[in-house]
DNA sequence: TTGAAAGCGCTAACAT
DNA sequence: ATGTTAGCGCTTTCAA
């Protein structure tokens, strides 16, 4: 924790002028070799490791990318930020990572990581808007730094944004229970104001439309994407006159809590009521039984962001400003 | 993504020196009321916000920390690390994290943030240790920047550092499963070369040891704290010639692993074989069944290090370099 | 090939 | 109460 040396501490120790420093760090070609070895010595001697800040604003280079997410310890998000990491790590540029749970005001304080200049460009999941984008977004106008929405849940005009088709995803999820013979389908859906959430209901309402098959309106109960909420949701529709015999959980955290109260009533999935969950998180194939779901590509939704992202950054145009990535039907032992 | 505003074109537009409006923002009472509204009017006007990288070159303030954990989808560290956002917030300073995956590359990478002073100090998850720091920490010389150890893995001579006792906590859980009248008692053990590994399964010996139980080779397994590894290491253990009744996982995430290995046999727990965890982790309460378990207090540690480093920050000395936090044992309906 | 000097955007003495 | 000025640590013309 000693003093840190400068660029004039080497400089002087080597005995040649801070340019010439600078320029061994950055190109040593066109440096003399007594010199340029003399000024590595220095270097070495102090350890020293150019201060990033001032580089920074002398130079700008894009280079940190802000992640933020609603909840870090949600499994989705985490694979995600993963692969984040490593594209990011491999192209050469910075993540910092915020997360919201789900409040605005800690939105907008991250984003002010990309106002005041320390991030370069935001990559956005969760279905809340930061208040200064607000009005720009919805509206189409051009943005005040480089902006990449992920998971595709916020209304936004013509900005990039990597998703998947929720409600494509949601039918074929209810579909599959159709198939299997279920006649009374019920749904643990996500919270309302998201689009995320709206987007798998309404899969649920064609495939069932599709199917001419009952809706009721206490055969649909929202939760909040949590275990917790999705054990309750189903206690809850466990008490419902007309039993459902499949469930689709917008969730695979919701249908882990789901299967906690079905296993607690006695009863047998899928055999008196089939399950089917959302996300394929790690944790789905080790359930019990075994979760179906419906697979998003989390590691890949973080890849296509950060290349966005840096498409953006190059000042690239955007051949493809939505990318919509492929779901996919994980079939288990639960439905 | 139109060109950014400095302070000169506010004090230009305001029609005041640049310092007026630096004032205007540090120390407003200082400025009289009439430039004071015409400042903010400007600032207004072009949206202004002052340049991080700028302030902090010119008064250096303590600010960022980097908190490097081994894996983002671990929930134990993603439960730690949401803990320290939150405190970290309230402090008023910043988060940036990294994930090594364990590899020490990546570690290496991560702490040139700290070198080049993008980052202020470092909260260190894992067992891995910087390769600048080798040699420092071990002979316990000065660091080259303030340094936190969580989780308390690494052998660290006077480094402040959180942890939990390791080794008792294992010998807490093993003597559970004891009491519960448990004779072959197995371990599903974490990687070799962590001491948070060899602690846990030092703490199993001592259960054993005290209990004049049996201990044989076969019964002890080594994972790497991955569902997928606990399913493994059970399965193997299922394949011993004295099949062991009690098995002590050193993660919840081998742990459930490992459920599904028995549920596979078509064994029971408790009765047939009794199973403790280590975390308590957010699945662990469903889980089937609900798994008894060492709780570690994640979001307390992430506290307890973001006190700490605040505490190094503002140079004051700290009383009690190593806290050891309290675990506790979860009983649930595994063992 | 090298060095002097002018900033990058901001803050804080020091004057006034 | 306000403005002038000298840096923070670095990069990059521009001359030499």
């Amino acid at each position: 924790m000693s003093d840190t040396p400068t660029i004039h501490d080497i400089a002087k120790y080597a005995g040649v002028s801070l340019a010439t420093v600078s320029r061994v760090l950055r190109e040593p070609e066109k440096v003399a070799p007594v010199r340029r070895s003399k000024v590595r010595e220095a270097i070495a001697h102090f350890n020293y490791v150019p201060n990033a800040m001032a580089q920074q604003l002398r130079q700008p280079r894009f280079r940190t990318i802000l992640v933020i997410i609603p909840d870090i310890s949600n499994l989705f998000f985490a694979e995600a930020l993963k692969n984040i990491e490593n594209v990011a790590h491999q192209l050469g540029c910075r993540i910092l990572i915020g997360e919201t749970q789900r409040k605005q005001e800690r939105l907008d304080h991250y984003v002010e990581l990309l106002t005041s200049r320390v991030a370069d460009g935001l990559i956005l999941f969760g279905s809340l808007l930061p208040g200064v984008l607000r009005d720009s977004v919805e509206a189409g106008l051009p943005l005040p730094f480089p902006l990449v929405l992920a998971e595709g849940s916020v209304h936004a005009a013509n900005c990039p944004r990597v998703k998947i088709d929720n409600v494509q995803s949601g039918e074929m999820a209810v579909r599959h229970l159709i198939a299997s013979g279920r006649k009374r389908i019920a749904m643990i859906s996500g919270p309302r104001p998201y689009t995320v959430s709206m987007e798998r209901l309404e899969g649920y309402r064609r495939a069932l439309d599709g199917a001419g098959l009952e809706q009721r309106g206490d055969w649909v109960v929202e939760g909040n994407f949590s275990m917790e909420s999705g054990y309750e949701a189903m206690a809850q529709l466990l008490t419902c006159p007309e039993r459902p015999d499949g469930i689709f959980c917008a969730s695979d955290e919701m249908a882990i809590g789901a299967q906690a109260a079905i296993r607690e009533k006695g009863l047998r999935m899928p055999d008196d009521i089939a399950l089917i969950g959302f996300d394929d998180m790690r944790f789905a194939a080790y359930a019990s039984p075994p979760l179906t779901t419906i697979r998003q590509p989390a590691a890949q939704m973080g890849e296509a962001a950060v290349r966005m992202m840096q498409a953006i950054f190059r000042g690239e145009t955007i051949e493809q400003p939505t990318i919509i990535l492929d779901h996919e039907l994980v079939i288990r032992e639960s439905a």
